[in-house]
RNA sequence: GGCUCCCUAGCUCAAUGGUAGAGCAGUUGACUCUUAAUCAAUUGGUUCGGGGUUCGAGUCCCCGGGGGGCCA
């Protein structure tokens, strides 16, 4: 009996091993190959001149992301950065050898193309090849084409992959890169200063949350991530760059959901001699001109509640503690009790902690009941000094800061403040705040305002957010390539 | 972290506690304008891992892993 060699032709990946392997026993390795494309798909696509005999000669390159073979001449696609364009391979036109050797081509692999443009039958511009040359073989298969990958967990382990198949994703995945593209170009137009500041840090400060702790081997000193860039920047303040942002990655030792991964982006931007008023303009400019940039239209469509959002519209302006007593139907709900409130908190099914301060009891009135229903834009404004420590107290009323908070879609989108600059009195609220745990408080931000900061207007804008609303995402992570997952440790 | 749902072929999905299937992809063949190309034939399984109940487990129970949703 002769030995016959053992089927591998259900293992799609042996099968394009041994197409390798062929290949390179032929003296061709793709994988040392290379090819000088002239055009990317959607160029090529233009480049074709209407109702002329004579077109232009190109070189296309990318994946191959479908095949239809018709004996001696194929119709395959390919795809790169700007999309898809097919090509049309004939035996008679790229030659006997060549086109037995483009018959062994796998979907997945990644080709270089030369040819002409032409118009099939059905309208479609498309190459008519006269030479190809492989410049990698793909040795496993693509996901499925026309249900794409759709097990979640695969689409995040495996994001090239979903890249490759699922059209959407790497159109979602484009605009968040043009939303901050434009956001850097919106800012620089108007003399804001793109910085850089420090990730580690000796204390976390400018946010309430929970840091990851690092350390440094050769300072045997422990390190925080930042939490927030406010207190860096506000350095900036000090030191004369007046008007300054940064672009950067944040991270909070906090749970994983729909809207929230332990790192995100956060734009941070300071104005001197601006205030929170001044943060209104420069956010409705720039989320108009952002989305009108983007997206082609300053109206979107918000998936959860159906409601057309018009940037360009009137943005409603509301009180925090308006927005509050209307909900709770009350006029005098801030003059209640504690306990009072506790219990009317409960009686609108809301969960409350005996350990809460006052003004949490009313926070989670407003983060639960009425922060979802923000859909048109709204500012809220005038917030409880409580919740933030950085900000100026409002003039006549020392309740409250001179803040606002954006909300759009129900998401708080950006807060903005009129930024505390008196030295003391931010101390007394760092004081005040950090109660036993004084070593918290960061002495040189301090030292540093006591050099005097101009008067300033600052804003922070959660970028993921910001992508999640403009493209109608479901989840955080549908606008973060790669979101945080544990290790597969069965994989 | 708590509750809950899910994990089956490379991918998308089926399968009353009773022989694990289909489409795409793959393999072989036909086809020089296809559009989820078509036609013929055909291969492919540690049903997430481990244990238990049962004559018999993809299916029921327990432990573990990973993921989704809700809550914290």
């Amino acid at each position: 009996m002769s030995e016959t060699p053992a089927d591998i032709s259900h293992d799609q990946h042996a099968v394009r091993l041994a197409k390798l392997r062929e290949l390179r026993e032929a003296g061709q390795d793709p994988f040392r190959a290379n090819v000088a494309p002239t055009h990317f798909s959607a160029e090529a696509l233009k480049a074709h001149v209407e109702g002329e005999e004579v077109q232009p000669k190109l070189t296309v390159a990318g994946r191959l992301t479908v095949i239809r073979k018709m004996g001696k001449s194929q119709f395959v696609k390919i795809l790169d950065q700007q999309g898809i364009i097919q090509l049309y391979v004939r035996k008679d036109a790229i030659g006997d050898d060549e086109f037995d050797a483009f018959k062994k081509l796998d979907i997945g692999d990644i080709i270089g193309v030369t040819g002409t443009l032409f118009k099939t039958k059905t309208g479609e511009v498309t190459v008519r090849a006269l030479s190809y040359t492989l410049v990698s073989k793909a040795l496993h298969p693509l996901p499925e084409k026309w249900h794409g990958l759709s097990d979640a967990e695969q689409v995040y382990r495996q994001r090239y992959l979903d890249l490759i198949v699922n059209q959407e994703s790497r159109t979602r995945l484009m605009q968040r890169s043009k939303i901050i593209s434009h956001i850097r170009r919106f800012l620089e137009d108007r003399q804001f200063i793109e910085v850089e500041t420090p990730v580690l840090e000796n204390t976390a400060g400018g946010a309430a949350a929970r840091p990851f702790v690092t350390h440094h081997n050769a300072l045997d000193t422990d390190f925080f991530l930042r939490i927030a860039t406010e207190l860096r920047l506000k350095r900036m303040l000090v030191g004369g760059f007046d008007r300054v942002f940064e672009i950067g990655r944040i991270f909070r030792n906090e749970g994983v959901s729909r809207r929230h991964n332990p790192e995100f982006t956060m734009l941070e931007v300071y104005q001197a001699y601006s205030d929170y008023r001044g943060m209104m303009v420069l956010i409705k400019d720039l989320l108009t001109t952002i989305c009108t940039d983007v997206l082609g239209s300053s109206v979107i469509k918000h998936a959860a509640s159906g409601e057309d959002i018009d940037f360009n519209g009137e943005w409603r302006e509301a009180k925090y503690k308006d927005l509050v007593c209307a909900e709770v139907e009350n006029p005098d709900w801030f003059s209640l009790s504690k306990e009072d409130k506790m219990s009317a908190t409960e009686k609108l099914g809301l969960k409350v902690m005996p350990d809460w301060e006052d003004y949490e009891v009313t926070n989670e009135i407003y983060s639960k009941r009425i922060e979802p229903t923000l859909v048109q834009p709204t500012f809220v404004t005038h917030l409880p000094k409580e919740l933030c420590p950085l900000a100026k107290l409002t003039e006549g009323d020392d309740s409250t800061i001179d803040v606002f908070e954006l909300c759009i879609g129900g998401m708080e989108v950006a807060p903005a403040y009129s930024e505390q600059n008196d030295p003391i009195a931010q101390r007394a609220m760092f004081a005040a705040q950090a109660g036993e745990e004084t070593q918290n408080i960061d002495e040189d931000f301090l030292l540093a305002l006591e050099h005097g900061m101009p008067p300033a207007g600052g804003m922070g804008v959660g970028i993921d957010r910001l992508v999640i609303l403009l493209t109608g995402a479901e989840s955080i992570r549908d606008v973060i390539l790669f979101p945080q997952l544990r290790e597969n440790k069965h994989a």
